[in-house]
DNA sequence: CGTTGAATTGACACCGTTCAACGACAGTGG
DNA sequence: CCACTGTCGTTGAACGGTGTCAATTCAACG
């Protein structure tokens, strides 16, 4: 996985430890020198406005962002950029953008011009396979998020979620064995987990006493993470998107998966 | 619009109102030969299992299924598949269900197995870049019912599902200009909702009372459909992908500034 | 007519929001 | 060093939305 970061450090992380394996060299060549335009913003630079029509695509390099929907009045946070993980993928030539994102802390992005990743697309079937897997990771995600507010109480809601960032961070090389690391408020958790940060630190405060996890100023730490999958009812498939020690049919004959 | 549907009786709906103009004539063709295969199931039917690897995708002909998560204790729907809508799509390749998808009512499926549907998309990419915009168009629908839940309370969040089911009917030309019929009960409604059966129920007397909308025996009615859509604070721009060509609603149906 | 599932209503407990106040901590400038 | 300041975190109390349980009515259908 370094080997795969210091060659691809721009892209190294697109998908890794999920289908990445749909990319052969070639692939993973073109995607990276495709997005080699780096720039760096600061906290809360606004990356992506909703309702404005995106003309270019950005990967997330270093740092981490919020999809923000909702008015001023109640602020929502529908989903999180890890490192990895496209901005605004979702908006490559299908319209403008519903919702905001929001750097969370300073952040490191690689860019492309829409007309010019078209290209590689239509050149490389791979890419646009590639591209596709990506958005419906995505869609998993948010399916499992729209689940997770409908039929948890808060301090499993809050407890299901880091159980998902935990794996996100581990499937990019971020998490350690303990926990990880990520500058999030209570706020933003709140936002995340559809509830009051009042109420969020109330269900924090319960986690705490059950001693499953802990979460302060942007460190998260679990003594036991069977413990608290458990507690979090927390099955991470929908993540992989692949199950285990079955091969999946359709793409039986693409070259090896990397081993994770 | 009849004219498609004559021409393309099994997957004429597809995409239809949206981005069905990325197909030419050859590739909507291709299309319909591929999931010429079309069968009937009564109501109930599973049509796809979570946790099953899925080796054919199928479309909806005739008739409406609902994506079921949770387990049994707690069910929660996901999602509902309209004529048009790909059941199944997001399964194409990438790994097992992670949620039921159950008939409602009596349908009709048009089918095709992945390998024969892979043939096509590899062969013309206009195919794999519909397949595309479709999942992504799931994806912000998803995104929308992430934030309905988090941010609205019952009465809205019901408005709110309606006015999106009115759009998307009227985009697959189901839908009248008073109201559509979908056989849904109110404990479907609740669950769409993320609340309990009894709870919608006084949810939607609530909208009765308000004389904004009425839900009996699975037929939709609005006499005032932009009163209803501003009640909801609905915005169709989510469904279409493409820019709003009409104005904000108004907002004066609504509350005071406070929680919605 | 009886059966069945759906819709409706009331009483009550609980979860989550709201408002208010306070504490902890980092950065800044004296 | 200190005071000042703003953000974040924490706690208590009151309120209201929602879930739960129970009972009743209604519609559809044999």
């Amino acid at each position: 996985m370094k080997q795969e970061l210091e060659r691809y450090p721009v892209t190294g992380r697109f998908l890794m430890g999920r289908t990445r394996y749909v990319l052969d060299e070639s692939g993973k060549q073109a995607l990276e020198s495709a997005m080699a335009n780096v720039a760096e913003y600061p906290a809360g630079t606004l990356l992506a406005a909703r309702g404005e029509i995106v003309l270019r695509s950005a990967i997330m390099v270093e740092g981490f962002a919020l999809r923000v929907g909702g008015d001023a009045h109640q602020r929502c946070i529908l989903g999180i950029c890890l490192p990895g993980d496209f901005i605004d993928l979702h908006a490559f030539g299908y319209g403008p953008l519903d919702h905001d994102v929001i750097a969370l802390g300073a952040v490191r992005i690689g860019q492309v011009d829409h007309d010019r990743l078209l290209d590689h697309v239509l050149d490389k079937p791979q890419l646009m396979r590639a591209f596709w897997s990506a958005t419906l990771i995505d869609g998993a995600i948010q399916r499992q998020w729209t689940l997770k507010v409908c039929q948890f109480k808060a301090p499993r809601r809050l407890a299901h979620l880091m159980c998902e960032l935990w794996y996100r961070m581990d499937m990019v090389v971020l998490a350690a064995p303990t926990g990880f690391h990520i500058p999030l408020t209570q706020a933003d958790l709140a936002g995340m987990c559809g509830m009051t940060a009042i109420h969020l630190n109330r269900a924090l405060g319960e986690l705490r006493r059950l001693a499953l996890a802990d979460f302060r100023r942007g460190v998260f730490e679990a003594p036991d993470r069977l413990r608290l999958e458990g507690y979090a009812q927390f099955r991470p498939d929908y993540l992989t998107r692949t199950l285990p020690d079955t091969p999946i049919p359709s793409l039986r004959y693409l070259p090896e998966n990397t081993k994770m």
